[in-house]
DNA sequence: GATGAATGAGAATTCATTCAT
DNA sequence: GATGAATGAATTCTCATTCAT
């Protein structure tokens, strides 16, 4: 049955046409809208539905299940953080970026690095700033329907283009990074964030939250 | 014993009885057992109680409702964890600790300090090698029932021990801790081990995990 | 229709198709068999869905909780009460009515007095004479659930009427009829109603109880 | 057996010595205080044992059932009823009663009567100014369980002493009390006192109130 | 393709009652 | 006699999913 065989890449029909596309869009934007202002408790399909403004039968017309569209929602999240950072690395050779704690920055070739972990960071906080309970579950799903690899490998296609750059810059370092320090930096980072976001810390918008968190990473690959 | 203290906080009846306090304990072992071996999605209070061997009635004459068996479990998750830590902590000082990379550690006065980050960070590893589910869960419905700031001040505290702790041994460092770092290196740590067990990482029982952790708190608040 | 819309406006989903409207009106049947049959203790949920022929899922679609469904019935017996004694009065000019108790009343202009007040006794008597738990019951939610204001509203719109018309014939009382008489005769009348009812009392079907209320009420407004 | 036995009277146990008739007295007053500040949702065996402050094996010691507790309840109040207006009949004699509608009641041999009818009336709107809802409770279950006799007995008893009394005053009538008059007038005013209780009506507090209600009767029986 | 009424298994919770201590 | 922990059937209500229109 078609059903069944397309249910297995996690979405029902290929939406080809702008119409579909833009179905499963307001899909999983109402998803996130609950999400945000009621939390996970009210989430269920039939509402998902309302608040989409279509019928239960044509949400299942795009997802085979609920899960569908959790898993759906955690993969974009994991994309636009992806892309945030990489965009945010990307600018790193033009803009103008003036940290306040730049003491703890010596004016050396180490600057160009600091920039790109700096920028990288940044673009994280600003990520995590808004949409908690929207990432938490997601991502949550993602992990529990055994998509945890997909997270993991974005994860670490980042760290790995940091310590890349890094490497230009860094003569010192002989090795590439290691898979273990990998895991552990990129979990710290995200590991900080998500409490930050969780525990509705203030810190989340403070400057000496970032000095933090770029002080994390060169302590951890430190002098 | 502060455990069984804040248990009952949240429990329908004060079991003033032997029999009473049993019953609590089995309820939250079953509980933990369905976590550990069928997940949260099996999880509901009927089964609970059977496999507690008792009837739902008795259940709910200890705990008022559901979330609050979990929010249970958090708290004495997290009252362990607490209590490990301590421990370790206390043994610091008489054994004998041969760790395998003694090329980051230099053999100064530090040398103590190291063995006390890294007693605390054994010992919570230690503790998150098993019961994953149990702790996600648990943890999980204590944050979102508004007890986070429980978790919080318990890590808070432990931290703040070994912050006291270094001081002795860090004459260079003049100013304590400041919040932000006690915030993000509690939370990096934890964040690290969570990801460890969530994605069943191999490496939560390699000496290389341990060392790598012990360096991101010493690189942060580094040389 | 007064019933039709008040009943929607308890109930979750607004039925536009006839389907839905039909599926109201077999719920409220149901409930009222039951009541009749089985009385209040038989009454629940899953077994009205069971008589109505429904699953419990489309019961709860159209009613927010089961005493909704009650509180629907209690709207609906009262406004075919309402409706019953307003037809009958209705048609008292022509009906040839000939009451036992003809000594009771002078044959002067107050006859057609006599008869609206008559006619609506025996049209509410009519009412009473079926569905006794039915009615108990339904009325009961209707007043315990804080509607009870609608009802004394019915019956105090009947009242008025009659009142009014009263006055055409008696050209001897001036003033209307107080607030206080008005609740005094029409929870008179409603009580003597109710209680053979409930006591499942023979007089419900004589002649000599419609004569015995008539005169309740001409003795109380009496000569 | 013993228990099975006495259960058909309703009382478990026949109290006699002091102690257990104080028992079972806490027991109908810790029941009559959650029915007046929680109503009927609340009550239930669990929660009336602890508002007595006894164990429910205790409260089942007393009481075979919960019904059983209701039913006393409501003998008790319909006992009350009767001890209240039979009383103020009683005292009819000396009092100095004076009704503020004198105009109503003409100062012939027949004042005597309109005495024992207001006594009579006022001591019941007396009794219905509390406890609304326990009255109604308790009445109800009494019914329910098939002693409504019992409660019509008492109401019966009361309104024939009533008209016995009224005998000697009106010599004019000849024959005594019907039965359908007595049925009628009785239920009339239980129907009102009820009606006023249970809509919360501020009329239970006035003369006037009391005055309408003399007139039913009187306009009743009427000149 | 869309709709939304219907489904019904399943989950949480209650409460009258019992009985071992 | 008193206690109160335990019981478990019963009840209310939810929500993912289907399918006739």
């Amino acid at each position: 049955m078609a059903t069944r065989t397309q249910a297995i890449d996690f979405a029902r029909r290929k939406p080809k046409q702008a119409r579909a596309q833009d179905t499963v869009e307001i899909i999983l934007e109402a998803t996130a809208r609950i999400l945000r202002k009621q939390g996970r408790e009210a989430l269920n399909t039939n509402y998902i539905a309302e608040c989409a403004g279509i019928s239960v039968g044509t949400l299942y017309q795009y997802f085979p299940n609920k899960e569908a569209i959790l898993v759906a929602m955690g993969r974009r999240e994991i994309a636009a953080d992806e892309a945030a950072v990489i965009k945010a690395m990307a600018e790193s050779a033009k803009a103008d970026l003036r940290p306040t704690t730049a003491d703890l920055r010596p004016t050396t070739a180490k600057d160009d690095d600091a920039d790109l972990v700096r920028r990288a960071i940044r673009a994280l906080i600003g990520r995590h700033r808004r949409a908690r309970e929207v990432r938490r579950v997601a991502v949550e799903t993602l992990i529990s329907e055994g998509h945890g690899d997909e997270m993991a490998r974005s994860v670490q296609k980042v760290a790995q283009m940091v310590g890349a750059s890094s490497e230009r810059f860094l003569p010192g370092r002989k090795e590439p990074v290691s898979d273990t320090s990998l895991f552990v930096i990129t979990r710290a980072i995200s590991g900080v964030m998500r409490a930050a976001s969780q525990e509705q810390s203030p810190l989340l918008d403070t400057q000496e939250f970032e000095d933090a968190l770029v002080q994390l990473v060169h302590g951890y690959f430190g002098a």
